[in-house]
RNA sequence: GCGCCCUUAGCUCAAUUGGCAGAGCAAAUGACUCUUAAUCAUUAGGUUGUAGGUUCGAUUCCUACAGGGCGCACCA
């Protein structure tokens, strides 16, 4: 089969025809030429129009023949006739196959069944298709275009994520959604006096979050260094140096497993606003999600109206639950009073694995998960978690077993992570030596003590709330989908 | 990490109890001047994921391995 359309590269070669272009002047889009035609054009041809696009479909019928033109804004059909190109220029149509991209120029007319249609007077090949693209057919029912066994295979559409995108508008319309929204959440804390900035992905400690990380060497200067599994220290420190309201958007790392939610390397918002505590940053995240749903809803590129169907309608003030009532109503007792054995006889009864292996914190982490979380189907605000779950937040004022801290759960997922940030140095060094101890007893997730943090946050940090969203998981949410790896444009997979 | 399932032509899928490996689309050749899953005729296309085993005979049964999917667990 390549061989086949080597053998046409050849061909084309003694034509004198160059299959593979510099440029295309074009006027129109697949879409707006299909506008320019107007509705009641009737038989009158209508405008002249040059559009270049991928060939997707191929309808020859002797000495003429239709075919369909793929470009970003949608399909356009065309149609060649022997009598109009000159039998020569006609004969070369066969040289072309599905998937060439080309360039056509000529009237609109609509065809005796009404679709909009380039009468084409003159192609240029602009790159010739020497493997052929896993189109499927596509049948119009209702209106809407239907695909027929096309490119089903999950793994080879991740894998040769340019195929799956070159035959699926609904794939590209999906990643188009998704920078959209990225544009959205922009636009929404630029507006609100935040600045976008860049710190490091290579970073000689890695801290932030609990999580194994990937590690690299530098030769030239003989360190280990670690990708970042959070950007949350470095941006704190931009705080202490005056900034007050920056934003970070860019991939972290965690050298964990993989799944439906989980991605190597994942796209993370993380922002701080100086003066600001848990309960402002709650209002920012509720006005924060209305403006990306909106943008995404009103994504007027969308050639797929089911997508903006699916994207939910949020209407703050979301729920605020508390996380120790909310834990000691689902359980019938209270929950921080109780044993562990008590804890791990709980666990038990809801399925909690291993929960004889499991610390305290973590039987209350994993009662919560499956007593509450998983049960939070509408945007809610689980607030107030236990200090000895939360060794990066603030005490909770008026009740210091608590923090200021925040998660939204939407779908059962968690989708916002948020404190009242310690801006204390003497209480952070004490936080950071627990960590180090973890570390030194083996446990790979447990960060070390991070003395350029503390240095910054000795000269005087200002209280904050800090807030990070996974910008993947959200885009699932909004969009509906089941699989991170079908919002990253290039999942992490094995070599093939 | 555990359990279940899948892997057959470029793509989507068949193959009866273990008995000559098939279809549609894509491809090639030909016919056809308003088609749209175009149609019609002809042709070509395969180490059935890999390596073993059982058997007269394996796509089919068994074992291991590789890749993938789903579920569970892990991932504050």
């Amino acid at each position: 089969m390549l061989r086949a359309r080597r053998a046409k590269l050849d061909q084309l070669a003694e034509r004198g025809i160059a299959p593979f272009a510099y440029r295309y002047e074009r006027t129109h889009d697949a879409r707006s030429a299909i506008a320019a035609l107007g509705e009641g054009a009737g038989d009158a041809p209508g405008p002249e129009v040059r559009v270049a696009g991928r060939l997707v479909a191929w309808r020859a019928h002797g000495k003429t023949a239709f075919a369909h033109l793929a470009d970003r804004s949608g399909r356009l059909q065309l149609y060649f006739r022997q009598d109009e190109l000159g039998e020569e220029r006609y004969a070369a149509l066969d040289l072309l196959d599905l998937g060439d991209v080309i360039g056509v120029a000529g009237p609109v007319f609509r065809t005796r069944t009404g679709e909009a249609t380039v009468r084409v007077a003159s192609y240029e090949l602009l790159a010739k298709s020497l493997r052929p693209l896993p189109f499927g057919k596509e049948e119009v029912v209702d209106g809407r275009a239907v695909l027929h066994s096309g490119f089903a295979d999950a793994e080879q559409r991740s894998r040769q994520r340019y195929a799956d995108l070159a035959v699926h508008p609904d794939v590209r319309d999906l990643f188009v959604a998704r920078s959209r929204m990225v544009s959205a959440i922009r636009r929404f804390l630029d507006g609100r006096d935040f600045i976008e900035v860049e710190t490091p992905v290579l970073q000689p400690l890695y801290g932030g979050a609990a999580a194994r990380p990937f590690v690299t060497h530098h030769e030239a200067l003989d360190m280990p260094l670690y990708l970042r599994i959070a950007d949350e220290l470095y941006l704190k420190r931009l705080i202490v140096g005056g900034l007050e309201r920056v934003y970070e958007i860019g991939h972290d790392f965690r050298n964990e497993g993989v799944d439906r939610t989980h991605n190597p390397e994942f796209t993370m918002l993380e922002f701080y606003q100086a003066y600001a505590d848990y309960n402002d940053m709650m209002t920012v995240v509720e006005a924060l999600l209305v403006s990306t749903a909106d943008a995404v809803r009103a994504d007027a590129s969308l050639a797929d109206a089911s997508l903006a169907e699916r994207v939910p309608v949020f209407r703050p003030p979301f729920p605020r639950v508390q996380w120790v009532p909310a834990l000691n109503s689902a359980l019938g007792a209270d929950a921080m009073s109780l044993d562990m054995s008590a804890l791990r006889a709980a666990g038990e009864r809801v399925g909690v694995e291993h929960v004889a292996t499991l610390s305290r914190p973590k039987v209350l982490d994993a009662l919560f998960q499956a007593l509450v979380e998983a049960q939070l189907d509408a945007p809610t605000f689980v607030i107030d978690y236990p200090r000895e779950l939360s060794p990066l937040a603030k005490p909770k004022r008026g009740d210091p077993s608590l923090t200021e801290r925040f998660e939204l759960f939407a779908r059962g997922k968690e989708m916002a992570n948020a404190f009242s940030e310690l801006n204390d140095p003497i209480d952070q060094r004490t936080r950071f030596e627990a960590q180090a101890a973890l570390r030194a007893a083996g446990d790979q997730e447990a960060s070390g003590v991070d003395e350029d943090y503390l240095r910054a946050m000795e000269y005087g940090m200002p209280p904050m709330g800090g807030v990070g969203i996974g910008i993947d998981r959200l885009f699932m949410y909004l969009s509906g989908t089941t699989h991170i790896r079908d919002v990253i444009l290039f999942p992490t997979m094995r070599p093939e």
